[in-house]
DNA sequence: TAATTGCTTCAAAAGATTCTGAAAGTTCCG
DNA sequence: CGGAACTTTCAGAATCTTTTGAAGCAATTA
């Protein structure tokens, strides 16, 4: 097949031109969220060419489509793997590996919150929590008040910090987006 | 007023110095915390000091108690206060300026919502419906099945983005956490 | 088993971000 | 005014992150 009609061929060639450039468009944007939510942003491009792409792709592929280098592409797939974002599979009598996306987009959300944000609000909670227990041993006489004012503030950050975990909790755990039982902690109350 | 009785003066400045101590931790969690949601870390340590001290701070001593120079001091002030959690004062009679904190930290937090998280957001969102429209101009005969499923993803991922903006927006304009408005985005159907 | 192909690792380069400190700029006072 | 006290700015230094590309490893084939 030397040569497809110019009439078919053309055409074609210009879209499929300016479908790689739309699905850069869309994976760069997904980068910049994941740079956002503090991934790096090849990360985000490589899930999204392989997501959009639908078919498994070698690792030299996706080296061409993002222009990157092939330690780059084995490194970024390794991240992409830990995360279960992405799988491997491999095709008979091909010696190279295939990847895959996870194409369950929520999964993959849920699976980001319970791990990275999660922790990370649980770390400082503790934080918040037991230095505001320290606080209140021995108070030193005349400094009440002053200190008082202190524990109080730091228990509206733990507060603050334990609303975002309730979100994400229960975000995380339903499955379901219903935050109805989240109601309760309302603002106006300044000091 | 030359020297305090030993037996008060000495547990008091260890009570002091612990209590430098506690804030540091604290402006650290926060700092930490911070620094995740995208912002310097040392934005969140400069906030919390001078939130959990509740009075106002000059430049000098934000510089030593944080152990930054003046260059830094000044720069992450003028951040603070863009976002609008920190604020200028003076003494009278006395030529420096003073800092104190924004104590409302709801406030603060759904500023930040409103003008990062969402915009962003948006952007993502705006970039995903394009793609999507562009896409389904002139599809290639024979490719429907491959555009198609990829214009469902590409939807998929502006779902995703509009929940996460409809949380937010709810979050932020009811100045009140009651999110029960939020639940249609369920999940399980994957593609 | 040797040769080939593809993957991973990692030291060093490139790039990005943050911090410093001194110079320039302001403000206030005598 | 002139100068002291304070603040801002910004070029360069320091630090942190990301990427490269070549060396080494592993799997497969002839």
């Amino acid at each position: 097949m030397p040569d497809a009609p110019a009439a078919s061929t053309l055409p074609e060639m210009a879209t499929r031109e300016e479908e790689r450039e739309l699905i850069h468009e869309v994976a760069d944007a997904v980068g910049a969220l994941m740079e956002f939510w503090g991934f790096k942003r090849v990360m985000g491009r490589l899930w999204t060419v392989l997501y959009l792409t639908g078919e498994p792709l070698g690792a030299a592929e996706l080296c061409e489509r993002l222009a990157i280098s092939s330690g780059a592409a084995s490194m970024t797939l390794a991240d992409l793997e830990r995360w279960g974002v992405v799988k491997r599979s491999r095709k008979a009598g091909d010696r190279r590996e295939y990847f895959e996306a996870e194409t369950d987009v929520w999964k993959m959300v849920s699976r980001v919150l319970r791990e990275r944000e999660l922790s990370q609000i649980e770390r400082a909670v503790e934080i918040f929590d037991r230095a505001r227990e320290r606080l209140l041993r021995a108070v030193p006489p005349g400094e009440q008040a002053r200190i008082s004012r202190m524990v109080d503030r730091i228990a509206r950050l733990a507060d603050l910090a334990r609303v975002g975990r309730g979100l994400l909790t229960a975000m995380v755990q339903q499955h379901k987006v219903d935050l109805a039982p989240l109601v309760r902690f309302t603002t106006g109350r300044r000091r």
